[in-house]
DNA sequence: CCTAACTTGTGAAGTTGTTCACAATTTAAA
DNA sequence: TTTAAATTGTGAACAACTTCACAAGTTAGG
């Protein structure tokens, strides 16, 4: 769908750069100074054609007969991704979703900073979390713009998820992350990624119920 | 990779089914007696030809020139995926993301019950959870077997993940769901769904990074 | 009972995503 | 400097997934 230099880039390539960005990592700490496509193929239960062609889409970073460049290639991911500078977030919804997350330090590493947090409770409103106050969520909309939030996360309730939606996107942020278990709907510009546990739990009670029929023709 | 009856079953169709089994309860609740696949398709943004397709491996469940009827459909899909049934579910870790599970009330009305949580943290072994005890890490081998677990869900820090997953696989345990956001290794028997927030952001900044290019030649 | 309007189920066609295979390039050793 | 081994980058082949298109079956109205 993405293109970039004429070359369409699949959902499935955007998840393995996430993978390769972390095998990296772990690269890096174990001292590796180069990789080859077939290093990182094997780590990640892939094959070294599909580790190249991702790499293809976005340039050239290898060297051959010697491999990938391991702290160089970590960069250049960084910046395929986005993920080498500060992104500000929003947060609608402080339950025990929104709650664990604000206290993940592992998000504000990443470079996800929180700057706000919205609730409909009046009995959150005004409270603070890690040092951030609860804003009342009728002013989602002129309080995005104000603090050039640039990502929503959605920890309401299935039901009052769509309408938080409809408002961050009248506000212009195009990305949002749902933990909403219900079918969100957004304009085409607008980039929504959900974390469905339920779904999730299904592909396993899937493959428990079916596995006897693996392979029976 | 999946085969019923000599059809291989993909895991976009398994994720497509939980999609209509929740868009049939919808629908039920509308008053719905039938559905056609184009209606199924124009809610969830797909083909009617790929809602067909997706049902077709399992069986014939529609009348033509009518449509799928919408009880009868959920119930099959239900049967399909397993969720007709309740199952018995550890949790590993109760932190943040573990506590948030277990206070949790869709999670017990789908079927999924938390019998069992496991943490290694002394001060909270022997506390507990919603009625439920923690108990010693040290026990999950044993423990898992005896009490008949079937899906384990991991919620326990990065570093120490492959070490829980190691040890409810030697339990014998098919079905594992992940937090961690590391990358996690199963043998091929055994089920393994990851819940990553850290790469699903990352496809949000992709695409933002990257919409000022989409369709550059 | 006949016809027009619908809608399924599915083989075939089309599209997208993955793997193959090899020329091109680099390294390292003799 | 030559040669053998390693490894990339990529067009072409292949495989998987989606959509098309239509025969077959159902319904409803006259
Ligand atoms: N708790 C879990 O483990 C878990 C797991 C998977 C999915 N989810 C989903 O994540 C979402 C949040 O779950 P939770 O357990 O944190 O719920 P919660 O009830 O603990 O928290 C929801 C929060 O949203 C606030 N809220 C409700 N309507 C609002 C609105 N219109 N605008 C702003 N804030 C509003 C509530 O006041 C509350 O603080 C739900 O959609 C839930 O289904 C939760
Ligand atoms: N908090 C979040 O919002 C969030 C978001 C995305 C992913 N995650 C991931 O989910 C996982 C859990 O996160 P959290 O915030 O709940 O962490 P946490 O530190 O709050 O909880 C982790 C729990 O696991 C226990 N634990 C540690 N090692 C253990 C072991 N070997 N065996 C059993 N228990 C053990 C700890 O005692 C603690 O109770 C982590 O991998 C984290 O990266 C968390």
């Amino acid at each position: 769908m993405v293109r970039i230099t004429g070359k369409r880039i699949s959902e499935s390539t955007i998840h393995r750069l996430s993978l390769y960005y972390r095998l990296l990592k772990v690269l890096q700490d174990e001292g590796y100074e180069t990789v080859s496509s077939k290093d990182l193929a094997d780590r990640e239960k892939l094959t070294p054609a599909q580790v190249r062609k991702d790499l293809s889409f976005f340039g050239q970073f290898g060297t051959r007969g010697l491999g990938y460049p391991v702290t160089e290639l970590r960069q250049q991911i960084a910046e395929i991704i986005g993920i080498n500078k500060k992104w500000n977030v929003a947060l609608v919804g402080i339950g025990n979703v929104g709650s664990a997350l604000v206290s993940y330090k592992e998000f504000q590493k990443q470079g996800f900073h929180i700057k706000l947090i919205f609730d409909n409770d009046q009995r959150k409103i005004g409270s603070f979390h890690k040092g951030i106050e609860v804003h009342d969520v009728v002013n989602l909309r002129q309080m995005l713009n104000k603090y050039n939030i640039e990502i929503v996360i959605v920890a309401v309730p299935g039901a009052a998820a769509q309408g938080v939606v409809n408002e961050v996107v009248a506000a212009g942020v195009n990305a949002i992350l749902s933990f909403a278990p219900t079918n969100l709907r957004v304009p085409s510009h607008v980039t929504l990624r959900s974390e469905n546990m339920a779904i999730e739990m299904e592909h396993l009670t899937f493959h428990l119920t079916n596995e006897n029929l693996y392979y029976t023709a």
